[in-house]
DNA sequence: TTTTTCGCTTACCTTTTGGTAACTGCTATA
DNA sequence: TATAGCAGTTACCAAAAGGTAAGCGAAAAA
């Protein structure tokens, strides 16, 4: 008989997995937050994020616009105005958020400090 | 005078791009999970994560070590056995581990029921 | 009239990430 | 003796992500 095995934590896995799915990648949640803080407009948001270009940014708002974590919206007015809102789905990321903050701080004083 | 403005919002940017510099990519978190589950030998880890392969495995174990997440202890049995532990500063990852579980079940569920 | 702003798109290129398959020296098991 | 397991490494290649620079038509501001 085959000594290989293992431990199985397919099940805790799984879901983590599908949320990397979505949210993962460099930009994503920068651009929510970005949005949460006020901005709406594909240039705020440009303007908002260091390093980021409208060519990456304007894929990304469209794979959270289909993940239903933003809304666009297109105002008729002359000249038409589009902005982008966050929706309340993309509310309940905001655990994730802050724990990835909260983390990320602790790290920067423990690489910095001491 | 130019109108081109935004809101600012890069120090609330700034922890979250640091922590996922750190733990950001499909596989990091999944090795956490398998190691805190149990896991902790190469080909057990490499078995219990579904579709990773062994090349990919060595390099991210070696990301995780030099970030101080895990720890490689080699026993100079016969043959010489190499063990993989979580570190102490590994488990403060916990709260970000949760709340990305947390959302994925809920996400899952959103896209499948209802 | 010229420049700037808006919300993007396009073409091209580099970097990062990941996948395939074979192979290593050693030991243990059948 | 032949095969399988261990902990990886190597060479090669494909795909995904990201960066660079330019440009579009319309309108508003200088």
């Amino acid at each position: 008989m085959s000594k290989a095995s293992h431990t199985e934590c397919t099940s805790e896995m799984l879901p983590v997995r599908d949320a990397l799915d979505i949210i993962s990648g460099k930009w994503k949640l920068l651009i929510l937050i970005s949005i949460s803080s006020g901005n709406s407009r594909f240039r705020e948001i440009e303007r908002s994020i260091p390093k980021i270009t409208s060519k990456v940014l304007a894929k990304e708002l469209k794979d959270l616009e289909e993940n239903e974590l933003i809304e666009r919206t297109v105002y008729d007015d002359i000249p038409v105005v589009i902005k982008y809102t966050i929706t309340p789905y993309a509310k309940t990321l905001q655990p994730v958020i802050q724990a990835l903050s909260d983390w990320g701080k602790n790290h920067r004083k423990k690489i910095l400090g001491r």
